[in-house]
DNA sequence: TCTTTTCTGTTGCAAAAACAACCGATTTGT
DNA sequence: ACAAATCGGTTGTTTTTGCAACAGAAAAGA
């Protein structure tokens, strides 16, 4: 458990505490590893949470496929991030998605009236994590804004253009690569896969874009 | 400002505070009241808030207009709730939609620092409104990723269906009233007015709902 | 290395949505 | 009470999307 320590330290949960303080903590909030291959849940729709859930490796989908196979992407987790602090409250209710595994990873889950709860001894760090937490959870709020003014557009090239200005606005060059492939980003946008390869063919050839992958060039 | 202690305890920011620490707590948060006419900007896009705010009288929707004239709208705040805390953070960066008053309304402002750094002094309360914060930002999170659930459904269809169907899990009944009108619930939905309206009409026909206004039913 | 699977682009067709225009009913404001 | 504005429903046309099926390229696995 010792070893994650360094990783922890640049995970959002943890941004700021030092590394002794970190090691006492594991203990303090009942932190357990886990890894999860490629493809595993971590997860699922209907589930009561009472950990709050960090990623030390891989990556994860926040995602829910519905009765005709239709997948949604709601979110993604990227190293360093966290997954149920929405959960956190005492009457939050059963998790509305799936959380996969699109990586093999590995996380760390938390117990989550630990964090909640300050504890009386020895955690001196421990009011900091809470507002880590406070502030990784208004962030996670902003992300959903806007990935709301994605998909909120009405057709797809719009959703596209929208998405892709925020990525180029987000990595602070025109040039951006996506974490996501074809069909992942499609089933984030909510539109069809093979529609959307078309609209982007299109843009290439009106000279709105360049592509090769998932780097993209916005002209 | 005391007028409002009875309406501030009905709050989600200050559930569970007594009367009198309301009444110490106004001051030390710096809070100001404010009206605004149905119709007029609480904040526009673009602006960085440095207050949170919390509604006691009207109705407020976070929407917005695009350059065609497209409204989109992100949500809705009703009397008792807040707006503002995702912004609470110090690098959260500008209001991604503008707040408006679609009744005419009452608002509190309260500084956003004041009630992230806990006083040392007088506010034994603080700490609890402090974890009412963390609840509610909490609670936005997962309305959120829920209204994500209603418009990311590939028809308008199915995007009613989802969406009446939690407001009636959440009244709790199969005759649900609604809080939009048919505008405003194709703004919300991000579908066509006129499209939605003959949808609805269809699924009347069809024997899977009834309406008058905004009253609803599911059969 | 060879086979199998996944990924991406392409096409045609059917279904659905957006858009525009209109009308009667209701509500609002004076 | 009356005029004006808003609201909800209806219809027809155009545009866009979803869907299905296929093929070449790339990646993964044996």
């Amino acid at each position: 458990m010792k070893k994650y320590i360094p990783i922890l330290k640049k995970t959002k949960l943890f941004a700021g505490v030092a590394d002794e303080e970190i090691g006492a903590m594991l203990s303090c909030l009942d932190a357990r590893v886990r890894t999860y291959k490629k493809g595993e849940y971590v997860h699922r729709q209907g589930e009561h949470l009472n950990s709050i859930t960090v990623l030390v490796d891989g990556e994860l989908h926040i995602q829910r496929d519905d009765y005709w196979g239709n997948r949604t992407i709601v979110n993604r987790i990227a190293i360093g991030e966290l997954f149920g602090e929405a959960y956190a409250a005492p009457e939050s209710g059963a998790l509305l998605n799936d959380v996969v595994a699109v990586e093999d990873s590995t996380v760390i889950f938390f117990d989550v009236r630990r964090i909640i709860t300050v504890c009386s001894s020895a955690c001196r760090f421990h009011s900091m994590v809470v507002q880590n937490l406070f502030f990784a959870i208004s962030e996670k709020n902003r992300t959903l804004v806007q990935k709301i003014g994605h998909i909120s557009k009405r057709t797809t090239r719009e959703k596209l253009i929208s998405y892709l200005s925020e990525e180029a606005k987000r990595q602070n060059s025109a040039s951006l690569i996506i974490p996501f492939n074809r069909q992942q980003l499609a089933d984030f946008l909510s539109v069809d896969r093979s529609a959307m390869s078309n609209e982007l063919c299109k843009m290439r050839d009106e000279g709105l874009i360049e592509f090769e992958k998932n780097q993209f060039r916005l002209l």
